[in-house]
This record gives C-alpha cells, structure tokens and sequence, in this order.
RNA sequence: GCGGGUAUAGUUUAACGGUAGAACAGCGGGUUGUGGUCCCGUUGGCCUGGGUUCAACUCCCAGUACUCGCC
C-alpha cells in the first residue's frame, strides 16, 4: 500500500491500495455482497455510485451456488458483472453469527447448513482453496470471532485457534502464485494484553494485510473504542489496516483518526431495508450526530407518516437522478406497499451516503482537517 | 314498507353480568466480517338514550347507522 499523506492532527492517513482489478484510494467502505449481490442493486447502480470494491463471502457462496460453479462461470467478477476490486470474509464470522450450527474443532469448523442442514467441515486450506476458485483479489485467513461477552479463557482459546489457522491459510497461499493478497486478522476481544499478544503472532506472518477482527459484536461501546484506540495504531504502517464489520459513521470517523484505511458494514445496505435513511446535515438539526469539522448527519424512518405528504425529492443533492426525481411521499408509499422499488432507492440512497462519507474524509485529511 | 342480523382502538376483530385482549396502522427504540422488509417497547376503544341489577360493553326497550332477505 502507497501512503499519500499523513495528518498531523490525527493518525489518519491517505493512500492507494493496489489489487488486480484495479487501485482503490484509502479509506475506503465496501459495500456488502454476501452472497454475490448487493441486495437490491445491479452493477451498474455500484458504478453510478463510484463505488471502488465491493465485499463478499466464502461460507455463503461456498453452500450456493458453490465455489466450482462460479470457477466455471470464469470466477466471481464475471459471474456477477463487477470487474472492480473484491474481498471476501473467510467465513470466520459465521463461526460467530451461526454459533447454534456449528462446532469449532481443531483443524477447522464443523458447520450444518442453514440452508438444508447438511454437514461441512470448512479447514483454513479450505477456505484458501475456495477464495482462490472465486477468484477474488484479497482473500481474509480463517479465524475464530468470539462473541463481545465471552470471558478471558475463551479468547484466549480463540487467538491461539486464530494463530494456528493463520499459520495453515499463510502456508497454503505462499504455495499459490500469490496473484491474490491474503490479509491476517487479529483477535482478543476487549484485552489489551491478549490483543498485544495477537497483534505479534499474526504480524510475525508477513500478509498483505492485518484486520482488527472481533469488535462490535456484543461489547461495550466504550471498551470498543478503549481497544481500537490502543491496537489500531501499533499495526504495520506500511501495509493496509482493515477493521472488520464497523459501523455508524461516526465509528469510521473514529477509527480512520486511529489510523485505519478498510471498513465494511452491513448498516446502510440493512437500514435501507428496514426504511432508515441516512443523510447529512447541519449541526443544529435535530437529531444531528457530529462527524468532523462542520459535518454532522441523521438518520430518518422513511415509513413514518411525516412523509406521506413530503413531495420533496428523496436527496435533490444526490449524483444519482433517481434520487433527485423521486419524493420521500412517493417513497413512502413504496414501502408501505412493499414495492421492490423503495429498497433499491433506500439502498442507493444509503451506500451513496456511506461513500460519499468516505470521499469526504479523504478530502479533509487532504486539506489537514482531520 | 315488512322481517332478520351487526354495532368494541384509525382499521379488522376477540372475550366477559365484576380491571375489555389481539393483529394491522400510528409513535419511539434496536440492527455493526447481512435477518429480503426483522426484533423490542408504546399511545388509542365498548353507537346514542332509557330500563333491570349491588354492579351492564355484556341482559331488556327505543333511537340511529350499516347490512342481508322479501315486497
């Protein structure tokens, strides 16, 4: 990774994160494509948002349509229509967020599936093996994601599984032609000893790059904070530095002062869904939550009666025409009649937010705001 | 015109001679390496007038509205 500028008032900084479809500028948000889809988007609507990468999943494309399927097809960028950047999650959150389907083993994790109960046994080599049949250019290591109020013995045993699972995707992808970077991911959940210790056994494996996995699933906010202030920065400065699963915009705000460069997070694609609308605004606005400098935003339910009769448009500042011509009122009715049609506006209204949010950052530690 | 039925929250409805429940709608909160519209909380109500009874949303009578059938 190249660094382009470095604040002076914070850890922040800017750069190029070279894949082999194409360089993204840092930092940057990808959007979520579990399954190989934005839900509700096409690749077109990714392009008109200038959208840089995108992120999908081992574990889900894996059990559908399956990892050779998609070998087949010419990997997971033909397949779905995106030539730009993708990363893929390893599976290693499923081992949180599936946690009544599962058993972690020693070499790998037991899952059943959700979708028809049958058993899978996904090994690190696995899970290197089928990100390489994908084909997708950074490929995320296997590890354990303890949940936010798991006690200090069960993160011990989660690092040292994440350790030795790190070692095994280390070793199967030094035996690839590395044409795809594989980033490390460090555990501990809220202890700073045990994240020390994590942070130096995983960086002694000399990956693309390091991600800060295992926050924002159950802990204290303020823990949250405590940890990532205290284990960003210590990351190797010279490669990427990814925070895994965050979040509000405020939550990137933070982090990207504590130096880190990569986030993805399923807020804005899922609060979409449910009609939560994400827009900028001034400080003095009600509900205004404060970002940097004299940008703040908040957050509107776009179900909620107020608009019914609001013929403004949904966002008359917004790049995409969509958003210009169509009115919260008509919004409004799309979601109450359950019309497809209010997800995609909700969703492109969100993830161009989120983005945009991004290009402004990269904008004020340019300028030294930040 | 005659006869029958129904009237409970904004809507659709439940129960009961002794504190009227629910669903949807409304309002508020939640969602963090995806839960495809989800989860949690919350504000609203017995058609009107008489009668019986210790006590009536409940039983009786009248009115009103709606509805079905007949002429």
């Amino acid at each position: 990774m190249q660094i382009l500028q470095k604040s002076k008032k914070s850890k922040a900084r800017t750069g190029k994160l070279k894949t082999s479809h194409g360089v993204i500028n840092t930092p940057f948000f990808m959007p979520i494509a579990t399954k190989g889809a934005v839900k509700n988007l096409s690749t077109y609507d990714l392009d008109e948002l200038g959208t840089e990468i995108i992120l999908a999943n081992t574990y889900h494309l894996y059990l559908q349509p399956g990892e050779k399927l998609i070998k087949k097809a010419g990997g997971l960028h033909k397949y779905m229509n995106w030539f730009g950047p993708i990363l893929t999650d390893s599976g290693g959150y499923q081992v949180f967020s599936l946690a009544k389907i599962r058993k972690i083993k020693q070499d790998g994790v037991e899952f059943q599936s959700h979708l028809d109960g049958s058993k899978h046994f996904l090994t690190p080599e696995k899970s290197i093996q089928i990100q390489q049949d994908l084909g997708i250019d950074i490929m995320m290591a296997l590890d354990v994601c303890p949940p936010g109020d798991s006690n200090q013995k069960e993160i011990i045993k989660a690092c040292d599984t994440t350790y030795e699972w790190a070692k095994k995707c280390f070793k199967a992808w030094q035996k690839t032609k590395k044409k795809q970077q594989l980033f490390g991911i460090i555990q501990g959940g809220i202890y700073k000893k045990l994240r020390d210790q994590s942070l130096k056994q995983i960086t002694s494996l000399d990956f693309s790059g390091y991600a800060i996995g295992g926050l924002a699933v159950g802990e204290d906010r303020k823990d949250m904070y405590k940890v990532l202030e205290y284990i960003a920065p210590k990351l190797p400065e010279n490669k990427p530095r990814y925070l895994m699963g965050l979040g509000r915009p405020e939550e990137l705000v933070f982090a990207i002062k504590q130096g880190i460069d990569m986030f993805d997070c399923v807020i804005p694609t899922r609060e979409a869904r449910h009609g939560r609308l994400y827009q900028f605004c001034t400080q003095r606005e009600k509900g205004a939550i404060k970002l940097f400098d004299n940008l703040a935003y908040k957050t509107s339910i776009i179900k909620n009666e107020k608009n019914k009769l609001d013929f403004s448009p949904i966002n008359n500042k917004s790049e995409v025409k969509l958003l210009r011509q169509y009115t919260k009122s008509y919004l409004h009715h799309l979601f109450k009649i359950q019309e497809g049609l209010g997800l995609r506006l909700a969703t492109l209204n969100n993830l161009e937010f989120y983005l945009d949010l991004m290009r402004k950052i990269q904008s004020a530690i340019r300028q030294g705001k930040l």
